[in-house]
DNA sequence: TTTGTTTTGGGACGATCGTTCAGGTAGTTT
DNA sequence: AAACTACCTGAACGATCGTCCCAAAACAAA
């Protein structure tokens, strides 16, 4: 018989599953991928220890599991900015700053994480599709005028992020505005 | 007395406390951050376990004494980078690219150890002077014409070594060369 | 030599780790 | 109803962890 509503049980199963990657993200917001053990995971998603093993075979496919969907956030949070961007034409420059500044301000955390899963995927090949997909998405989103520019421009938001992560104060948009604009004007 | 001489119950240590911090990074290069343990250190080192507690009262100190040094060597080869470069006039770029392709190939795991000091200084204030230093060093020696295009260009350069450690194939010289050429050329 | 200081290293403690297992529960199929 | 499947979970195992303790060795100062 052809069942139109899904399997209650796989249903559940996949809720929890879900709820574990993202207890296990906001571990490693919190203390990194160091923090991450199966009892520290679920205590956070609030099951059982066994719910994390039986979720995910191994602790190293629980970390793939949520680097993974973080990077699949971060790719959809891409895309949104360059449409934000696009519609504001040439202050484009001030968009890219502000998620900046946010990124290196109350999302900090979520940042950190994000770069750890830079960090894994250079030791974990099996991560790197994932790693490089807001990569990908702005590749394929932005016309290619000039292949090195928008090369620098990549490469410059990487390291603004970056090396805004150890600051001792997370930098403001205005301090970070006329480096996008130089990053984004054309020559 | 005033003895000339330094102890020599010190210096038998000194030296041990170094060839300790030596396998820290050897470890830290063949499988991060994670991979160091009092232990594994020990065995790397070829000193037995108590050794690492005796000359560091922990495995944090371990960690801070290891990535500080790392960050000193990386803070003098970048001295002596400026200084090629400078010798070869307008082809500076050219001995950027050609060190930016050796920190993704051979220098690989040196490159990815280095960086997981730029996060873990991200985490622990007490390591961020250390992970600046690089910076701070080449903010000392370059000419300030241009502040924004300096920026610029550490950022750039941050940008293409993290961005190639998660290239399936390390990027050679040749394909980084008119980035970093971009990255130079004033304006 | 005697006394004091620093380094060395074997052994062990309690804590925590990843993972397994077996029994129990809830939902689906026949 | 029974049979089957998928999910749940408490308990426990062996391994490994950081760290401490203490006696021996090496060296310096008296």
């Amino acid at each position: 018989m052809v069942r139109l509503q899904v399997d209650g049980r796989k249903a559940r199963g996949e809720k929890r599953r879900t709820e574990i990657i993202a207890a296990t993200l906001r571990i490693i917001e919190r203390d990194g991928v160091a923090g991450v053990t199966h009892r520290t995971v679920a205590a956070e998603a609030g099951v059982p220890t066994t719910s994390t093993t039986y979720h995910f075979s191994s602790l190293d496919d629980l970390l793939i599991a949520t680097l993974i969907s973080c990077a699949r956030d971060m790719a959809t949070e891409v895309y949104w900015m360059i449409d934000r961007a696009r519609s504001r034409g040439s202050r484009g420059a001030e968009e890219v700053a502000g998620l900046l500044a946010e990124a290196l301000g109350p999302r900090r955390g979520r940042t950190m994480a994000e770069y750890e899963l830079y960090l894994l995927a250079a030791r974990k090949p099996e991560l790197r599709p994932a790693a490089r997909r807001w990569l990908d998405v702005l590749t394929s989103m932005v016309r290619h005028d000039d292949e090195v520019a928008f090369r620098v421009f990549l490469a410059g938001i990487d390291g603004l992020l970056i090396q805004g992560l150890i600051d001792d104060e997370p930098p403001s948009a205005d301090e970070l505005r006329p480096v996008v604009d130089y990053l984004l004007k054309p020559r």
